[in-house]
This record gives C-alpha cells, sequence and structure tokens, in this order.
DNA sequence: TGATAAACGAGACGGTACGTCTGGTCTTACG
DNA sequence: CGTAAGACCAGACGTACCGTCTCGTTTATCA
C-alpha cells in the first residue's frame, strides 16, 4: 500500500514499479536498523535502494510517512502485535510487557520503534496518522483483552480499562525511552494495574 | 551551570562570557518553543543569541546537550515539578496528572518535552543524561510520595510503588506523543493505580 | 571549456549550466580585477554570480583553476596576446614590451596577471598548469618571432632566441612586481637583448 | 629590527621580549620553508614559537612584515646576496645566475623567495617594502657590477647596465615560477645580453 | 503501429546547515 | 605594561543533504 492512493491510478504512462518500491522500503528499514531514524536520509536511502531520490520523492513527501508503511507493509514486525489470550489475564499482561520490553532490546526491532516515536514528535499531523497506523490498533487490542479479563472477574473493581491500557503502552514507553532507569518488574506492574495483592 | 565543568576553572584566559551562555540557552528555549527540536540549528541559535557558532560548538557538542542545560538551568519549568502532598495521596495524584496534561498543551512547555523525548532517542548515551537530569528527579519525587502515601494506608496492597511511579510517567508519555488519542480521565488512571474501588 | 572535461559528457542528467559557468568565471574575474587574488573567496564569487558554493565547488576544485580558465575563456583579454610582425624586430619588440607594460597599468588586466603569478606560487602542480595555459604560448609566440627576426639578419650573432624569451617574460614579470622600482625603457630593454647599438 | 619602531621604545613598563621576538621569526621562517607562504598562519607562527597571537598582532601586522623582517634579520639567507667580481664580468654573471637558479632548488631558499613574491602581489605598499628591503639592493649591486664590467669594456656598446639588470632579475623571476618550463642556459643568457658571440 | 504519457535513472541546480579553521579583538592572571 | 592564555564575534572553508529541475530512457495505454 502506498501513501498516494491505495490502489493504482490505472493512468497511460508507465505504471509505477513495484520493485522500487519495496526496494526504497527494505532500504529505509536497513538504515533505520544500522543508525537510527535521525541519521535517515532520503539520499541515502535511494543510494541503497538503487532508485534516484526523485522516485522516493515523488511517493513519499516525508521520512515519517516512510517510516508509516515500514508499518502497513509489515516490514516492521513487532512481537507483541497480538495479545496473548489464555484465559489468565495477569499471565498474558505479564508476557505481553516482558515480551514488547524484550523487543526493544532487539536491534531489529528497538531502532524502529524509536524511530516512530520521533516521527511523532515531528509534528501533530504525523503522530496522529502513527497513532492510527500503530499505536492505536494496540491499544484497541489491549482494551478488548482488558474487558474480556473484566468479564472473567480478573480485574479489580477499581480497575478502569482504557486506564489500564493506557499505562501499560505508557509504561512501555518509558522503558523504551529511558535506557538508564531501573523499571520495576513487569509481574509489579501488571499486578499493580490489575490491582491483585502479592501472592 | 554549563556541560563543561560545574565552576569556572579560574584560569588565566578570558573568562567565559556569561552574558553568551545566557543567551544561547535563551535562543534555544525560544527556537524549541517556536519550531520543535527536529527544526533547531546551531546556526539559529548562534544567530538569534547574536554570538557566533563557534562560541556554541566550545561549550556544547551536540543538540541534546543544550536543551540538557536548558532543564538544568530553569529554562523549561515544568509547573509539575513537584508532587503535592496535602496528605490525600488520590487527590495530589490526579491534580499532578492534570497538571501535567494540561502542561503539554501550553505551548512553552509542551515543545520543550517533545525535545526532550526527541533527544533522548537520539543516542543511548543522550538518553542516560536527560534522564539524570530531568526524568529521573521526577521519578525518584513520586516515589517518594507513594512510599508516603503506603505508609498511610492509601495504596491498595497490591501495588508497588515504583511500578506505578514508570506507569505514572508513562502515560504522561503515551498522552504527550498521541495527540489523536482520546486518554482515559486522570481521575481514572489514578483509581486504577492505587487500586481503590470507585466511589 | 570547463576544468573537468572539454566537451559536454553527453550524460543522462541534467545538463550542465552555461549560464552558471559563465556567470562564475565573470564573478570570478571581477572580483580579481576588484581585490586581488588573496582576497578572492569561493564564497565571494559564488554569491556575485547568483549560483551556489557547490556548484562552484562542483566543477573547480581550486582558486587557481577558476583563475586558469578564466585565461582560457579569454575572460582575461591580454593585449599582448599576439607579437606584432611588420618585419622589424626592434620596433616589434619594442611595442610588444611597451603595450604588455601599459596593461599592467590596465585595472582590468594588472590585478589579473598578478593573480595568475600567486596562483603559480601555490604550489608547482598548479604552476606547470598554468604555465601550459598561459604564459608558455606567450613564450613560444615569442621564440617564433624572434627565429624569424634571425633569419632576417635582426639579432646579433651572441644572441640566443630562448633566452631572449625567457628575458623579455622576465622583465614583464620584474616590471609587474616591482611597483616601486624605475625599469629601464623598453628601447633600451631590446636594443640591449638584440645586441644592436645604440642609434 | 621590528617592523614598529627601530629603536626600543624605552618605555616605563615591561620591556618587549627579544626572545619571542627571535621565536616569532624563527617559526615563520620554519613554516615558510615547510609549507609556502599561502599556507602560513598567525595561528601557527604563534603556536610553534610559544607565543601567544596577541604578541603576533602588537608588534606586525601582516603576514608580508613578518616576511619582510625576515629579510631584514638574516633569517632568509641568499647565496646569491653578492654578486661575485673576479674581474671577468661574463663568468661572474653565469655563475650569479647559476647561483641564483640552483638556490630556487633548495627547499630552504626557494619557498621563501616565493613567499617574497606573493607578499609582493598583496599589495602595491608591501610590493615597494618588500622591493625596498629585498630586491633593490640586489638590483643595485648588479648595476654597480656591470657598471664596472662596462669600464673594462665587456659588455657590447648597445647594452644599457639597467635594462641588464632587470633581464637577468627577471629571467630569475622566471624560472622561479615556471618549473614546468625548459630555460635557456645561463650562459646563453648572459651571452645574449653581454652582447658578447658565441665561442 | 505509432503517438502519447507517466515513471524511471541520472545528475546539476540554488540552498541551508554542518563542524572546523583562522582572523582580529578583548579580557583576564602573571611577572 | 608586556606576556601567555584563552574566550569572543566574524566569516570562509569544504562536505552533506535538501527539494527541485531537466535530461535521456523505458514501459505502458490508446488512437
Amino acid at each position: 500500500m502506498t501513501s498516494e492512493t491505495a490502489s493504482a491510478p490505472r493512468g497511460r504512462g508507465r505504471p509505477r514499479s513495484e520493485q522500487a518500491r519495496i526496494a526504497i522500503l527494505a532500504a529505509a528499514r536497513d538504515l533505520v536498523l544500522e543508525s537510527g531514524y535521525e541519521q535517515l536520509t532520503i539520499q541515502a536511502i535511494a543510494a541503497r535502494a538503487g532508485s534516484s531520490r526523485q522516485t522516493v520523492y515523488r511517493w513519499w513527501t516525508s521520512k515519517a510517512l516512510i517510516v508509516a508503511d515500514l508499518v502497513m507493509d509489515g516490514e516492521l514486525r513487532l512481537p507483541t502485535a497480538t495479545i496473548p489470550d489464555t484465559g489468565d489475564l495477569e499471565a498474558d499482561l505479564v508476557a505481553w510487557l516482558d515480551g514488547a520490553t524484550s523487543a526493544f532490546a532487539d536491534p531489529q526491532v528497538g531502532p524502529l520503534v524509536l524511530a516512530l516515536v520521533t516521527a511523532a514528535t515531528d509534528s501533530e499531523a504525523e503522530a496522529r496518522l502513527l497513532y492510527e497506523m500503530s499505536t492505536g490498533p494496540f491499544h484497541g487490542a489491549l482494551v478488548d483483552r482488558l474487558l474480556r479479563g473484566a468479564d472473567a472477574g480478573q480485574i479489580a473493581t477499581s480497575a478502569d480499562p482504557t486506564a489500564m491500557a493506557d499505562a501499560l503502552i505508557g509504561t512501555v514507553l518509558f522503558r523504551a525511552l529511558t535506557p538508564g532507569a531501573r523499571p520495576a518488574p513487569s509481574a509489579a506492574v501488571v499486578r499493580t494495574l490489575l490491582g491483585i495483592p502479592r501472592a
């Protein structure tokens, strides 16, 4: 899926090169993983993709949109894209939080997430777009899982599912952005949120 | 306080110009507020400060360090720098979270916080530095307040103070980075964390 | 003619802007005439030419090569580029020497010749290049004219044409570099070299 | 001798450091010999001399004046400072010309002469000063020697001593500035100038 | 089947910012 | 008061990208 139009405009001229599109996204992904979003340049993307800078500019108007397409195309595979549902909410959330945290330590994933965060700080419009494409679905899936847990009576009556989802994702962000801090264990976070006394 | 040495080296040559230091920090603050961290350039800082680029480079080696000094020098005044302590933990935390959230809407504060976040994604070293200088103290103050609340029996036994601080700051980050989302009310977040049933 | 390739490479990309090339050379010529070679900067050339500094750097790697191109492109019009041949060698040489000397007094020419001299002192490689492009042809033309005069018996048998050419050009250099000296009259120089007694 | 005052200022304060003056001139000489006049910087001179830049600026207002002082102080030892007088003018001039030419090949001398030439092209005022301090005396000594030779009947009646001196020094300049050219042998130059038929 | 049209690579264009270097000046502590 | 030290403003250096603009070329649709 491109950032311009969902499907080919089916015009008269030469059709868009799918090969170039794939090569550019792959190059962008590799470069982000190697050096981070700040050091990412259109120049380097085009060079590594073997395409021209003009071709990049023709289809994407900003670095952030390229990164957004990485998510849409599944180039960024978050191992935490789905929240497990074994019936035990606490265990599921701990597993998810641990998985997300360890994913940031993976050089194949961490830099891309930071890239999304940085791109989000560029402008509010991009932040909204990226939220809809990446963070939003996660948040929705979390709320769904929490509601199922609530139905099963696995959440304290004091807890609000949306607030819990905010806090869970926020905790992931906090851990990603503060490599110097010593975060609380995932189990402690989940128990705190669920309102379940320590065993 | 400079990024080089805490106090003047009292050497033989011409002493460092305090006026230039202040002008540079003020210029950096203004430019961040106007256009954000991404658009911030050393060139523009020096021009607005009426100093030379060389003077900036002499004392700061990166944009992130300038932003760090903004925090140290109090150029970035977070209205949430202190956590209130009225004896009612729940009310205090709600007030703090509301204050922090509304602060992000203030054009005098929000862009600076985003600048800190972006600077943190630049490199792990800068992330650690910025954590020690800005986020870290907040986190510590939160934990302190929570411990006092725990002593007063205002926290569910299931809750872990460090986990709560992580989640609270994470929630603030989540709100800051997702302007498109509709976050849960502060009261719901705090109640969820404290494990206190809805009134 | 550029300093890179003699003719257009007939490549695929956007062709080199002849307008920019001409504007840069004209700007360099004007600036040399105004302030001399030492004060000449790439920055000022680009600014006056209305081009970017990068464009200058793309085609010329040093100030000296720009000056060399001034000669090649005829921007530097030496009124002594050709040695007259009326059949009277002595008169021709006196005319040439007077012409060359008065040319140095011309603010349109003198500074450019000094620029060539200064550029030649920069490095031996540049000196060789400039010699081949500017001084060398003069020297060759002088030797040719002298040989024709020798055939006509207008040179003393003691005289060596190459030595005479060296001395004539050397005399021009001497006059150019020593504005404080009172040089001998051109007629005396030529008579001395030709070995012809004073009338 | 300094470029400021001929004699000690005899003031009240601390007297000028003769050691600094000598160290600066020596440093300037070494740097010119190593890298040429163009690459010479006040910064590098002061650093090598172990003095401060301010001290250099206090006593010399331009690079050219430092080079002028090098000549005055004998730091630049031209092996051709005196014209031999064996009674045989032709042999003396050939010896002088050969000596001057080979001196330019000496890395201890050539760069300094080129430095003088470059300094002379900087401005007319400096050219006059340098002529009076370096080239002028040479020229005068040459004329003197030629007049003695003329008295001895060793010069063609067609020759003019001043013109010959101009041409001789000019020939030296020509050789110095055109490393790519193949100059005429010194004997040929001298014979041409003297008007003496080839043996 | 040939004209048309759009995308492609290549690469030059005017810009802006980089980080470094040097030029001159100014301000301190020391001798 | 001269000196070494060193910070100051100014500005040129050469490099890297930016986003735009021709070029020649390729690959489709449509007349």
